[in-house]
DNA sequence: AATGCATTTGATAACCATTCGCAAAAAGAG
DNA sequence: CTCTTTTTGCGAATGGTTATCAAATGCATT
């Protein structure tokens, strides 16, 4: 990955905007989230870290992770079994289809099924905060 | 909690017909988790069923829960920050509403949601295997 | 550019839920 | 009762994550 001055400008502003110092481990950090695609756990972006920011210590993964987290910029997911497994915050909510036997992670949001979540919750007497749903698929052959 | 020769026996069926052999911790463990209205993590059932099996050892609950968890007998939720929580399996699946403030655990199913997830699920071309659902909620005021 | 203080870091130890290894105990078939 | 296999208790090991702490860095102020 190349990190511009241009990208680490916007990077810096984004982690300067929740309120915490810049450092070049928390850049590399928010970069490796940015461009992931998938949903890797801490030791993945430790790795990926690392290859632009050798002096990235595996604490300050989880240190900054646990930041981010805070501060909304990313959300963790325990999927089964696994380890936590991160990605970064995007503007709409989504939940996850996560394949069963390959481990990959798709995403997709339904409206419908919100508004009944909250109806079901409404009816007990609760409001929904927020919600975690994973269906765990097979593709169909 | 008493346990009657009677429902000894009851349970006695229920392991063995899983196909694994009958021990005292076994019946022990079950009849907590039958008895359990809450989900209880494994630290605590381990309590309990010392208090009824005095011999039992938190190894042996880890074993046995993963045991009755392969068996379909209980199921294992990883809701949020927490360790693992069980209870037993019932014949309809259901989902969970958890309390933040308190950490209760309310039930709920709806057939609505599971077949808008199948529906999802299909257009992306996977068949739901299991899913998982949490709704985080707070009491109305 | 140099100063000073608070924040952050790397290295490593500690943590804690869960699992493993193994010899001894118990289950169940004959 | 005997034999074989499974299960157990104990304690040590594991693995992901967090805590400790002195050294390094960020950054506001000169």
């Amino acid at each position: 990955m190349d990190l511009s001055s241009d990208k680490i400008l916007k990077l810096s502003a984004s982690i300067r905007n929740t309120g915490v110092r810049v450092t070049r481990q928390r850049v590399a950090l928010l970069a490796v989230l940015r461009e992931a695609a998938d949903h890797p756990d801490a030791e993945e972006l430790y790795r990926r870290t690392k290859a632009i920011e050798p002096s990235v210590s595996i604490a300050t993964i989880y240190r900054s992770l646990a930041l981010f987290e805070e501060r909304g910029v990313v959300h963790r997911h325990r999927f089964k079994g696994d380890s936590a497994r991160y990605e970064t915050a995007s503007a709409e909510h989504h939940d996850h289809i996560v394949d069963i036997d390959t481990g990959d992670v798709l995403e997709f949001n339904s409206d419908k099924i919100e508004q009944l979540q909250n109806e079901i919750a409404a009816e007990l007497g609760y409001d929904v905060i927020h919600h975690r749903m994973e269906l765990y698929c097979r593709k169909v052959k």
